[in-house]
DNA sequence: AATCTAAATTACTCGTCAGTAAATTAATGA
DNA sequence: TCATTAATTTACTGACGAGTAATTTAGATT
């Protein structure tokens, strides 16, 4: 019925009719590829609304689909099964994250800097489309081989935010604090914005990052020093 | 087959045969009546424990029934069905929570000082039975009815929060800042623990919100003032 | 003892939905 | 042009679990 085709719905390379054909056959091969992920990426992001939308468990697999355009069982075509559809999700917004550790890292500044930037990044992505996988997703909904992995992921962002902590006492641009605890609440108070965020809000994401931030370098308890802005 | 009895297992007021039977049947009536409230709250007690330990949609109502030793029927007499009992799990969380509001507003000194003793008591909330419920049940699983009430009493707590930061701005005991953000970040770092909070950790969560609150109060940057410490 | 009500059970119904088998259509290649 | 493979569909099954009807057991009331 809805054979509207949205997912291919700016299809990068039309297939160029009348052209001698393929000079390179692997050429072909690779653009094939690339459609090929293309279409499952979209149906990625598809279940990520949809999961964002109506929860993990109110959506079939049936919703996600006809979302794009097609039937359940090209999902299974695309991609194994229900969890493992949940868990796409998840990897792709954890990418997002990693990507802002990345670029921050090699900023050479003072690590509360590096951290500031890899906050505003951790922002983005969670009011991203994939925030709300990433952070409302129960490892209760993936068995236990997936669910170790994403233990695993969401575990090495946290190692990162310890790390930089540490660096940041080390250098003295942070005050000595349990890097532990200070992960928890900062990655807390972020991972909570896909709790509240929803699209049209007042503020963009990094307007809500800088204020976030704001608290987390000052602290609440007024200042004596006005020094340390930025 | 499970004719544990373990609802009621503590017997307050056991049945005291022998005695001259009742002087007063109001009091009789008053007991029956406090008994069946206790067997109701087990049920939700257990319900919010196997929430949090599966899931909400990976628990059925046999699940719950069984762990207190009875049969899914009688779920649906002591509480309407499944969003329900999900429903009282969240009040009873949210009750502990407004509890910490009464206790702390009472206490007249700065209004910093007074948000402290809510996070406090707030945190020791989130770990107990019903933290899971108050912060990762998700709305979605509510139909409209009982969603707008659940928007409503979360809604107050955050009112309650923004209220008593901007009293300190007021008061000069907190900084200037955004209080809508502000709280957002705040109830968020402490609502995450309900994710990682497992029994038997490292930190009691007395422990846990003195570090929160410390990170809140004093912020990351190193201060010039060694003041303000409580 | 007879009766009335609440507590609790057994034994179902009925819808939903993850997952699959088999068939069909389109694209690719020889 | 024919054959092969990938993309996609139709039409199912099978389980699980929320919710209910009808019944039994126990407690209180007169």
């Amino acid at each position: 019925m809805l054979k509207t085709r949205s997912v291919t719905a700016k299809p990068v390379t039309p297939p160029r009719r009348g052209r001698p054909p393929s000079l390179s056959p692997w050429r072909d091969a690779a653009a094939r590829d690339a459609e090929r992920e293309r279409k499952r990426a979209a149906l990625i992001r598809a279940a990520a609304q949809a999961f964002r939308a109506n929860g993990f468990h109110n959506t079939s697999l049936d919703d996600v689909a006809a979302a794009v355009g097609v039937t359940k069982p090209l999902v299974y075509h695309y991609v194994g099964n229900k969890q493992q559809l949940l868990f796409e999700c998840f990897c792709t917004g954890v990418e997002q994250i990693r990507a802002a550790f990345k670029t921050a890292e090699h900023s050479g500044t003072t690590a509360r800097a590096r951290l500031v930037r890899v906050l505003a990044g951790y922002a983005e992505a969670i009011t991203g489309d994939f925030g709300w996988c990433m952070v409302r997703a129960e490892d209760l909904d993936l068995d236990a081989a997936l669910s170790s992995r994403v233990k695993q992921l969401k575990s090495e962002i946290d190692q990162g935010l310890r790390r930089l902590l540490r660096a940041g006492i080390e250098d003295g641009s942070i005050r000595s604090c349990d890097p532990k605890m200070t992960a928890f609440a900062v990655a807390g108070a972020l991972n909570w914005i896909a709790h509240w965020h929803r699209g049209r809000d007042a503020l963009t994401p990094a307007e809500i990052a800088a204020r976030f931030i704001d608290l987390f370098e000052l602290g609440l308890a007024p200042r004596a020093d006005r020094s340390r802005r930025r």
